[in-house]
DNA sequence: TGACAAGCATTGTCTGACAATCTTATTTTC
DNA sequence: GAAAATAAGATTGTCAGACAATGCTTGTCA
């Protein structure tokens, strides 16, 4: 969730818990845990060093995410995601940054658009380098770019936390051969939308975007995911 | 929150912790707070009857919901609500309630429509008999009705989430002569949409309910949010 | 008036504890 | 031998109390 305003001064002081909540989002978006396997407080204690009372704070916030489940008397587990539940996130993720494109189209200014088109072209030097890293980071500034131009606090929340739940699925489906070339292919369609200031068109671009992923990342996860 | 699913057995454990989220959820949906108004742990400690760890745990839920706001530090305070960032919420929840009301025309069954049928009626003869709080529990029947017959966990899920966050100006525009009675007529219109299968219809019946929600919540607030 | 320091209030975090609940292994029963 | 009952162990829910770090208020000094 990295600022998209660049002006964006308001540094949250670092409390151990964020840092901590920070951490395991990264354990987890790197799969370092197996979806749905038990987390044991006491063990998280341990190798995050810090107290049950600070972990189970951090665990509130994730849980929140939607990225571990957490039922009292259980205890945490990574969250597992069905694929009903993704193909559901996938269409509310079309819908909202559909919303989104077309907003941006007509508010965007110059510095917005320009940080689009370096994003995108940074994402297809990472695509011909095979750089998963880099192509990351490049999406993520591009989107966060696009969020920004939309005017929508409420918006960008809700993308961000749709898009948090998905993101190991958006790595496999990344891996396919040719993907991630598709993948600049569309964004650059939507970017081309945007700078024509087509309302209608960017949110149709953004629309099969997302589709496009949806599509990819079934395909790359048949049999993978919970049923 | 409540259930949509009749057939519903799975009872979470009430914790502590939940039971403490809960209360003050309520408190805030009824005004016992300002928004804004700081809270003060210790305090809140002693009016729950509960310690300071629970209590911290049932604060970062609400923080999730945002209904309080919590500043690394500075603790807690009860969220203040901006009118801009109330339009946007008017803004998605009219796209993600159409987008509702537009799966739940082809997806609703017979019992489904039936729900939603009688929460209208309650929700009509509370409005002749001026209960608020039937209204309110009316519309709650309602919402998880339609939200059932989308058949989306996650539109449900964030559709909740954003009307909550706007509970306390719902109440107040629904004290202005008339509203609850237009109001009325807007939900007997979707549900007649929903009735004829018309998804279109639906989804623009829900879009317009939404808009003149949002109207006459400004209306209702003016002056009254923060800026 | 405005910068600055002291003092108080409040939060961040830890430790240690114990009862309630869940899980697993063991024993009993048919 | 398989199912049911039981006991043992592991894990979570919750609390109390402590202390340092930070924020806020107020009074002082220029």
């Amino acid at each position: 969730m990295a600022s998209m305003d660049p002006m964006d001064i308001k540094v949250v002081p670092k409390t151990v818990l964020h840092l901590a909540a920070e951490n395991l989002r990264q354990a987890i978006f790197s799969g370092a845990f197996q979806p749905g396997e038990r987390l044991v407080e006491a063990d998280l204690c341990r190798r995050l060093d810090i107290s049950r009372a600070s972990l189970r704070e951090a665990l509130r916030m994730l849980a929140a995410e939607k990225l571990i489940t957490l039922v009292p008397n259980r205890g945490p587990s990574v969250a597992a995601i069905s694929w009903a539940e993704a193909e559901q996130i996938y269409d509310v993720r079309a819908l909202l940054e559909g919303e989104a494109a077309c907003r941006a189209a007509t508010r965007l200014d110059t510095q917005g658009l320009h940080a689009m088109r370096s994003a995108l072209a940074e994402f297809e030097r990472a695509v011909v380098r095979r750089d998963p890293a880099g192509r990351l980071a490049a999406t993520t500034r591009f989107y966060d770019a696009l969020l920004g131009g939309c005017d929508s606090a409420v918006i960008a929340e809700l993308l961000q936390g749709l898009v948090a739940r998905i993101t190991f699925l958006r790595a496999r489906s990344m891996q396919r051969a040719g993907r991630a070339r598709e993948s600049a292919a569309e964004l650059r369609r939507l970017l081309a939308r945007l700078e024509a200031r087509d309302a209608p068109g960017a949110r149709a671009a953004a629309i099969e975007h997302v589709r496009c992923a949806c599509v990819a990342a079934r395909a790359a996860s048949t049999g993978v995911l919970a049923a």
